[in-house]
DNA sequence: ACAAAAGTGTTTGCCGTACACCCATGG
DNA sequence: CCATGGGTGTACGGCAAACACTTTTGT
């Protein structure tokens, strides 16, 4: 606890500050789509040999979502990154049992289309049969998937997970994995549709082998987070 | 910007780290119900003289929460405030054009019934007419009322806003000032016992000085925060 | 009796789920 | 022509807003 003893020229407490971002994707394991979460598996003490979540230091003169695109960037290709969001501050003084650190988690998502090379110690696990994770990473990624599946629920989040075009039924299986229960592809079409966040794309996609009607695709209409049903209850309607 | 170059035995970084309340209560101004926050006019630079929120830095070992309500206590009698959430983190390196600093902005709320003396410097100001704000505390502000107008409509926050029994015509003038447009009393009424927030206490009001019929007096099930109206679109029904 | 304030009943409309039925393709 | 998968139409139920009407008090 001496290391937290370092203060300014007026006498103010100094801290480590960090980034730790959540990365969500939904992914193929098994033959299943799961939602997944980016690891990996640390180097060094603490916790050494156990999975954590991408984090690191905040530089001088950067900003904490910079940090965080930073530091993944170093694990994965941030390209690829279509949405990221701050969740929140942890600053319990024990979390990180080395040094007093501060640390600020952000929600990131990756689409279904990437695939980004991953360095050696890292890999996707899927978010509902995690290891134990180093910090209080665990709960961070509790936060992360809350966060996702909220509001997948009343705003057009969906576009981060899905490739630019794509069919209702592939619409269909990340929301399965993303939500963890049964979606009616029926129903999801005209939820979506009559937010106004989906579009066809006068396309039709070929057929499977085993034949069927061939499906038509969609596009989400913004590519950016917007709010598509508020919760405004008490509104007079006026 | 060389304070910012502070660093630790290991090589990383050190920040100035504080936290921040907006602490809002409805309050009568001018013989109206209006939703207010708490302000204190700067006594130093940077920005003296302007407004500001309560604020300060996180102590050794000192968890933020536990560093709000120490730096809140100072302003008001805190065994008032019936509800605390973090808001968000502000990273911006020119924030504080003094020196870098990060600051965890949180909500905080006062029940009506409550009427702490304030210090010399301290006031509440209405929040759809305020002042000019020292550092990004104007931000900090629509933040927490855009917290509290969200949550008012899907969870039970109201309960922070009243005192422990009141009638239906009170808990309207405090939603009314709190959302910022009209609200039927009678929808009111049946919205929050549906959804099983309010509680009937069997008592009645005396009638005013006109007239009228005696309102029952109600209090909230619930006295901490809890998601009464889960918004899970796309969910099975079975 | 009348005004004032509180409370109840009823109507309307939207939204989301479920389910039955129709359409297009491959074998 | 049948299995397979995609798409459309319809019915049901719940919730919230609006509004008319009834109840209870003070003057």
């Amino acid at each position: 606890m001496t290391r937290d003893q370092i203060r300014d020229a007026d006498g103010v407490a100094l801290y480590r500050h960090e980034a730790i971002a959540a990365v969500l994707q939904v992914r193929r394991v098994d033959d299943v789509e799961r939602l997944t979460v980016l690891l990996s598996r640390r180097r060094d003490e603490p916790f050494a040999g156990l999975f954590a979540l991408p984090s690191g230091a905040v530089e001088t003169g950067e900003a904490l979502d910079a940090a965080v695109l930073r530091h993944l960037a170093a694990k994965v290709d941030v390209s690829g990154v279509t949405h990221l969001e701050q969740l929140g501050t942890r600053s319990d003084p024990g979390r990180d049992p080395a040094q007093r650190t501060i640390a600020t988690s952000y929600l990131g998502l990756v689409p279904t289309s990437s695939d980004p090379a991953l360095p050696e110690r890292a890999r996707w696990e899927p978010v509902d049969a995690l290891p134990a994770l180093a910090f209080d990473h665990g709960i961070v990624v509790a936060e992360a998937v809350e966060r996702l599946r909220a509001k997948l629920s009343y705003t057009n989040l969906g576009f981060a997970l899905m490739p630019t075009e794509f069919t209702i039924a592939e619409l269909r299986e990340v929301y399965v994995a993303a939500l963890g229960h049964d979606v009616a592809p029926t129903n999801l079409q005209r939820v979506l549709t009559r937010r106004g966040q989906l579009v066809p794309t006068g396309e039709l996609s070929r057929a499977g082998t085993r034949g069927g009607r061939p499906a038509r695709r969609f596009r989400f209409a913004e590519a950016s987070l917007i709010v598509t049903d508020p919760f405004a209850v008490l509104r007079p309607e006026g």
